[in-house]
Formats: C-alpha cells, sequence, structure tokens
DNA sequence: TATTCGTGGCA
DNA sequence: TTGCCAAGAAT
C-alpha cells in the first residue's frame, strides 16, 4: 500500500503548526511573507527564524521597502542568524522583484531570481502560487528515506530520493492542495518524523512505511561520513578612545561572513599566534594591549580560536580611519551588522557577560 | 561532484 | 563534551 495523500493531509488538518509566515487555513499566504520565510528557514531552525522574521516585517513591511533598504541596515536586521550570503541575497532578491513589479509565478522565473535554488523555487510555487510540485529539503528526504527503506548515504543519493519524493504528490487530493501537501511534508518531519526517536505509532503513513516495517527508520537517512575539522586561530583588536569609540572594519562582500563588521585582526590560520605576533599586526601596534582571553567559535569546516587584545588610547589617529576604519560608539554597537563571533569578542574585551538570548 | 558558507540547541 | 542537526544555494 503506497502512502496516500489524503492520510498526510487529513492529519495535517488536525495537527498542522501555527507559524507566522502561514494563511490561515484555506487561505493563500502572501508570497513576500513565504519568500521571506524560505530564505531564514534555509538550514535554520524554525525556532531561530521566527523573532528575525517578525523583525524584517516590522522594519521592512513590503518587498519593496527591503528593495529600498541600504545593504548595511538588511546585514544588520539579519546579524546572528548566520549564512550571510542569504542576506546579500534577499536585499538582490527584493530589488529584482520590486524592478519586475512582483514575484514571479512560475519554477524557471523563481529559479533564476538570487538565493532561490530548487528547493526554495518549488516551495514558494506551492506554497504561494498552488503549483502542484513536491519540495525537497531535509524533512522530506528523510520521510521519504523512510518511507520507501532507501539506504543509499546522502548525499550522493540524493537525485534518486527527489525523484521518489515526487511520486509522493502525484495523488489527486496532493494536487489538489499543494501548498498544504508541501507543509504537512514539513509538520510530518519536524514532529513525527523525526531525525532521532520518531514517533512513528501517532504516523499517518505507519501502514504504508517501509523503513518502520523493516525497522530501520530511525538509522536513515544514511549519510556519508564527514570528514575531520580543522582548528584555526585568530587575533582580533579591541581599539577604544577616551570617548569610549569602537574601532571596526568590514569585511569583504564575498566569503566568510562576508559584509558584515569585524573588530581589526589577523588572519584566520592553522598556527596559533604568539602575543608578541599578533600584536605587531594590530591596528596600532604601540597601543598597550592587553590580552583580555580566548573565545572560540565554531564554523561550519572549521573551528576557530580567537585571542582578544584591548586597548584604550585618547584618540583615534587619522592614519587609522584612513585604512578604512569604521569609528562607532559604544550605544550604536547593538545596532550594528556585527556576526555572533564578533559580538563574543566584544564582550570578553568589555568584560560583560555573554549577550542575553 | 565537492566545498564553502553560521549559529544555537540538544542528547 | 563532542557531534549532530535545522524548510539549501552558490561556485
Amino acid at each position: 500500500m503506497p502512502p496516500l495523500p489524503v492520510d498526510l493531509l487529513r492529519w495535517y488538518d488536525r495537527h498542522r503548526r501555527t507559524l507566522p509566515w502561514r494563511a490561515l487555513p484555506g487561505r493563500t499566504a502572501d508570497p513576500y511573507h513565504v519568500w521571506l520565510s524560505e530564505i531564514m528557514l534555509q538550514q535554520t531552525t524554525v525556532a531561530a527564524v521566527i523573532p528575525y522574521f517578525h523583525r524584517f516585517l516590522d522594519r521592512f513591511p513590503t518587498v519593496a521597502d527591503l528593495a529600498r533598504a541600504r545593504q548595511d541596515d538588511v546585514m544588520a536586521a539579519w546579524a546572528g542568524l548566520g549564512y550571510y550570503a542569504r542576506a546579500r541575497n534577499l536585499h538582490a532578491c527584493a530589488q529584482a522583484v520590486d524592478r519586475a513589479g512582483g514575484f514571479p509565478r512560475d519554477m524557471a522565473g523563481l529559479l533564476a531570481l538570487p538565493g532561490v535554488g530548487p528547493y526554495t523555487a518549488a516551495a514558494i510555487a506551492a506554497i504561494a502560487f498552488g503549483h502542484p510540485v513536491v519540495p525537497v529539503d531535509g524533512n522530506v528526504e528523510r520521510v521519504t528515506t523512510r518511507l520507501f527503506a532507501l539506504t543509499d548515504p546522502l548525499p550522493a543519493a540524493r537525485k534518486a530520493v527527489a525523484l521518489r519524493a515526487a511520486t509522493l504528490g502525484e495523488g489527486a487530493e496532493a494536487r489538489a492542495r499543494p501548498s498544504d501537501f508541501a507543509q504537512a511534508l514539513f509538520d510530518l518531519g519536524a514532529g513525527i518524523c523525526t531525525p532521532k526517536s520518531p514517533a512513528c505509532a501517532l504516523c499517518p503513513w505507519l501502514g504504508a512505511c517501509t523503513g518502520a516495517r523493516l525497522g530501520i527508520a530511525a538509522t536513515l537517512p544514511a549519510k556519508a561520513p564527514k570528514g575531520a575539522k580543522p582548528v584555526r586561530h585568530g587575533a582580533h583588536f579591541h581599539l577604544v578612545d577616551a570617548a569610549g569609540n569602537v574601532l571596526l572594519r568590514r569585511r569583504p562582500d564575498k566569503g566568510l561572513l562576508g559584509g558584515m563588521l569585524e573588530l581589526p585582526g589577523t588572519i584566520w590560520r592553522a598556527q596559533a599566534w604568539t602575543m608578541a605576533d599578533a600584536v605587531s599586526h594590530a591596528p596600532l601596534a604601540s597601543a598597550p594591549w592587553t590580552s583580555m582571553g580566548r573565545v572560540t567559535h565554531v564554523f561550519t569546516h572549521f573551528t576557530l580560536h580567537v585571542d582578544v587584545y584591548a586597548a584604550r588610547i585618547d584618540r583615534f589617529p587619522n592614519v587609522i580611519a584612513m585604512g578604512g576604519g569604521l569609528v562607532y560608539g559604544e550605544r550604536e554597537l547593538d545596532g550594528l551588522a556585527l556576526p555572533s563571533l564578533m559580538r563574543k569578542c566584544l564582550d570578553i574585551a568589555r568584560r560583560a557577560g555573554p549577550a542575553e538570548t
């Protein structure tokens, strides 16, 4: 017996989550809200996204508002959410949509937008425009590999899994409710068919699940082993003048933490820095640098240890400002595009506790 | 196809 | 504590 869309939809009608970007039952969500939430939700938990989603709608009520905003303000609003290329693409996408007079309503048009890939295009098409497509995210991959007991490891098997996932939405009931069907798959993956200890007893598709019947559901999807995470070292410098102004600089627009602000610092390398070596790279090597301790930050593909040094001087020499340095007052820091790593560095440099979360 | 790209929560 | 994980895209 194949998994029947009607069984999933019946379950969804009783158990669907209420989320800020979701329309009420029977209504169609705003494409701007759908798009914004989908970008934020890429590799990011619902709990982390919710406050950012509210803040964005508050600051940028329409896609036109977002298009007209300055990039610095968009980056600052995104600060802390991670994967900052999403924020740059978000801004560029808003401008493209605003110029076009609205979101494209077909897959090809959606796929052409910055930051919109196969998954997000399908999600917007299904949820905002009612196209009968099945967006394949991590939830859908998990549900699909378990339903059909697909044991080939990801990511190599991704294409085969996607083809099988598409068959889930072929029934007439699914094609009649593409938005609900897509979101029902998300809710099933998030609440029942979870990565660890899935609640199979509560699953509307239990009777159709080969993985459950074989007792291997919880082990799927199989994943290729990951390589070891290398360690890198860096040093960053907190230079403050008598008025309490802090010296920052902006990172290049591409690459890690692209377009975000940071305390001036060394490159991040495999070899640890001695204090003397690090301070020789400080924005003002002659300042009275004091070691404030070490911050450890785990990125996706490496672990970073940052030694933080602080110094207070009377006033900034002009030569510093000429080198691309940016000076901000202490009270301005909260509203800036500072990634979490730099919040940690600032906290330790100012001998304050970690920012409340 | 394989890397690069954040962050915080949780077992 | 360490590793795993989250509505992936770009290169």
